[in-house]
DNA sequence: ACGATTTAGATTTTT
DNA sequence: TCTAAATCGT
């Protein structure tokens, strides 16, 4: 393919995205609202720079919030410069730091080898300790101490400081003591946290202060992508790292700031320019993926926040359809209403499955979806839940694969050392772990040395599960990724520990294996693979997330969250569960600056769509399994409702006075019979009526249901909102029900 | 030491 | 409702 010239470059680009394109040196920012043409601004800029030969490739370092957003910024750079692209060092902030803290491993104590720690091993290892200490854990969660080690790591506060700020609080105290002793396991274990390939950059920087500066001249040109994400240690990091040329284009948006829980910090974008006072400022504020609908709503939305950068988002895309607005019931007539409407688009609309999104605050909500779209025979694709290499089967292989790089890697072997069962218990395996800690031997002496050491009964099973490691060991020394996979399922009993699983679930767990050991050889196989060794596939796999896996080419609806929807866009985006309490959630309704990100995440939810936008509410829904009733979110208020289809209200009883054909949402929707008429005939059914007052109702009254018919009250439980009565129906049995949506009707 | 059963807690969001 | 950890019984 021929690339384009500079030229041709700069003409593809309005103004504003020009000036930005053509900034060169010097810090810039460049606040990109959404829909702006911000990827492409990002990598006609980099292009333009090496092009215009202000800088080299191998000068240039870009850094991303996820995988995705890294993967599709190099295939588009490299469709405008070719080859050259692949100089460019780019990545996620941590598998950019994670290859470089293994580089130089050693300066701060680590080896190159070292093991990634995930969410899950991390509080494994919390939970250890703090059983160690004799802590009751119900007391002390090893999910809040992680969560509280974790923020200090954001602000880079060690355990000594941090001792120091809570020393009058008994949470505050025995999370420092943790962070103290974790941090000691985690440097034994030769492993770091996802944090600590933050932290640990930082102490690399003051360990050894050539190598900041190496990499201060390496990196000419810095680029960060989602600035408003970062926390306050990735602020450090790239600061020091562009303190030499301040060649620091960072690039933006805070009304999609979304990620503070994890300690991304709004000040970073916003206080920027105390930083580097002269900085260039560039606004990208024409949105080219929306109607004019759509963004005028979500200019609505984000007006209620208070703290933000001044900016005005337009469009000269035409207005469009109106909003949909659902109002359900319940949960599962909310799926339907939207399948209908997705069925009535693509109808109408020409769409593809592909076109479609559903959107939604937790991923629980997926459930109901996934069921509506099954029965309406519709491909989905639900992303979120459990990633590939999060699953169980998964991560016990990956496990032996870890301790193949790294014997001392303490959660992997944990998880493993009895996993085919090989008879030794968890009081050897707690006694193997006071002698390392005791004596202050590595793990994996203990392990070798077990018969020696006195680890007991079973010391000699501990020392043939050692062999088996040091074979695998050996096996990773000479062998590509792919022989060690494959090997190390065999060889550790997995493979036949599953075969002999005859359930449905476990066939799958084996095929997942087996995915496993092809994954490992496409990785092999790939030319792009610079290292086919266990270690670089291993360092791959563990910052790799389902988002990764999205097939293009095939014609599936997405499901997703909010979060994970960020970056996209759709056609025909459905934000669905819009109620108080769940959206915005009741964990963040209650603080302003929370508020404000949930306003955010919605702000978020809105733009992703691209022609027709949905939004649905249900007014009750099980949660944990427990009908709650809610009120529709505040936010769908925010929006005006001339915006909405529907008159806020009830359902409009007239055909749609709007003059576009394509405003034909309004169609009263044909039933879910009526897709297959000889299936289910028509029953004429009673006047549907709505419930009596539930606290009219006593045991021993006759009431009538719209579907079970006439029945007797044998049992009230519960109160107010959660009131059910056990009803014993004439013709179809005995039925709890909850009285707040059963709408029964007391019979006279 | 291990499997079966019970129970508690989770639902925000992710590198 | 679903999962993971705790407890129990063998």
């Amino acid at each position: 393919m021929p690339l384009a010239s500079t030229e041709a470059l700069l003409a593809d680009l309005n103004d504003a995205q020009r000036a930005a394109v053509m900034h060169r040196e010097g810090p810039a920012m460049i606040i990109a609202g959404a829909g702006s043409g911000k990827t492409r601004v990002l990598t006609y800029r980099l292009a333009y720079l090496i092009r215009e030969g202000v800088c080299d490739a191998f000068d240039l370092l870009a850094l991303t919030f996820t995988n995705k957003a890294a993967r599709e910024m190099r295939e588009r750079i490299e469709a405008l410069i070719g080859a050259e692209a692949r100089n460019i060092s780019m990545g996620t902030f941590h598998s950019v730091f994670a290859r470089l803290l293994r580089r130089e491993a050693d300066k701060i104590g680590f080896t190159p080898a070292f093991t990634i720690y995930d969410e899950e091993d991390a509080v494994s290892l919390i939970r250890s300790i703090v059983k160690e200490l004799g802590k009751d854990e119900k007391r002390y969660k090893p999910k809040s101490i992680k969560h509280a080690i974790s923020n200090c790591k954001n602000y880079l506060v060690g355990p000594a400081e941090y001792a120091a700020q809570h020393a009058h609080d008994e949470f505050g105290q025995l999370t420092a003591q943790v962070y103290a002793l974790y941090q000691d396991r985690l440097l034994k274990a030769n492993a770091m946290d996802f944090d600590d390939l933050l932290v640990n950059m930082v102490k690399l920087f003051d360990a050894a202060p050539e190598v900041l500066y190496r990499y201060q001249h390496r990196y000419r040109f810095i680029l960060v992508d989602e600035y408003q994400d970062t926390n306050y240690a990735q602020y450090v990091i790239t600061k020091r790292l562009a303190r030499q040329h301040e060649n620091i284009c960072v690039v933006g948006d805070d009304a999609q700031s979304i990620y503070s829980f994890r300690g991304a910090n709004l000040d970073n974008i916003l206080h920027f320019n105390k930083d580097f006072p002269d900085v260039k400022v560039y606004k990208l504020e024409q949105n080219y993926r929306s109607t004019g609908t759509i963004v005028e709503a979500a200019n609505e939305v984000i007006r209620h926040n208070a703290n933000q950068i001044p900016k005005r988002v337009f469009t000269e895309n035409g207005a469009g359809d109106l909003i949909v607005l659902h109002r359900s019931t319940s949960e599962v007539e909310e799926a339907e209403k939207c399948v209908d409407t997705l069925r009535e688009l693509k109808a109408t609309q020409g769409l593809l499955n592909r076109d479609f999104a559903f959107l939604y605050r937790t991923n629980a909500q997926s459930r109901v979806l996934e069921d509506a779209l099954r029965r309406a025979g519709i491909v989905y694709k639900v992303f979120g839940g459990l990633s590939f290499y999060r699953r169980k089967e998964i991560k016990d292989v990956v496990a032996y694969l870890r301790l193949a790089v790294n014997p001392n890697d303490e959660e992997a072997l944990k998880r493993v050392i009895n996993y085919p069962i090989r008879g030794i218990g968890a009081t050897s395996v707690e006694r193997i772990l006071e002698i390392s800690r005791t004596q202050n031997l590595a793990l994996w002496d203990v392990v070798t040395q077990a018969k020696a050491l006195g680890v007991g009964r079973s010391a000699g099973a501990v020392e043939e599960f050692g062999q088996l490691i040091e074979t695998l060991c050996s096996l990773a020394r000479s062998e590509n990724a792919y022989e060690v996979v494959s090997h190390a399922a065999k060889a550790s009993g997995i493979l036949q520990d599953l075969h002999k699983e005859k359930s449905v679930e476990g066939r799958s767990r084996w095929e997942n294996v087996q995915e496993l050991i092809n994954a490992s050889r496409e990785y092999v196989d790939d030319p792009a693979t610079e290292d086919p060794g266990l270690e670089s596939f291993l360092a791959q796999i563990a910052l790799y997330s389902d988002l990764d896996e999205k097939v293009e080419n095939d014609d599936y609806v997405t499901l997703m969250t909010i979060h994970a929807a960020k970056g996209l866009e759709f056609p025909a985006v459905f934000v669905t569960g819009l109620e108080e309490g769940l959206f915005p959630s009741s964990l963040s309704m209650y603080d302003r600056h929370d508020l404000e990100e949930e306003r955010r995440l919605f702000y978020v939810a809105v733009t992703r769509a691209r022609q027709f936008l949905t939004l649905s509410y249900a007014r009750t829904r099980l949660r944990f399994g427990t009908p709650v009733t809610a009120d529709p979110s505040r936010f769908i208020e925010e929006i005006d409702p001339r915006f909405f289809q529907t008159p806020t209200g009830r359902r409009a009883q007239q055909p749609p006075r709007f003059e576009s054909a394509r405003t034909s949402h309004l169609r009263p929707l044909a039933p879910a019979a009526a897709a297959q008429p000889e299936l289910l005939p028509t029953v004429p059914e009673r006047e549907p009526f709505e419930g009596d007052d539930p606290a009219t109702f006593a045991v021993g009254q006759r009431v009538e249901h719209n579907r079970f018919g006439i029945g007797l009250i044998v049992e009230l439980e519960g109160k107010g909102a959660g009131l059910r009565a056990v009803v014993d129906f004439k013709d179809k049995g005995r039925k709890t029900l909850i009285l707040k949506y059963a709408r029964l009707r007391v019979v006279r």
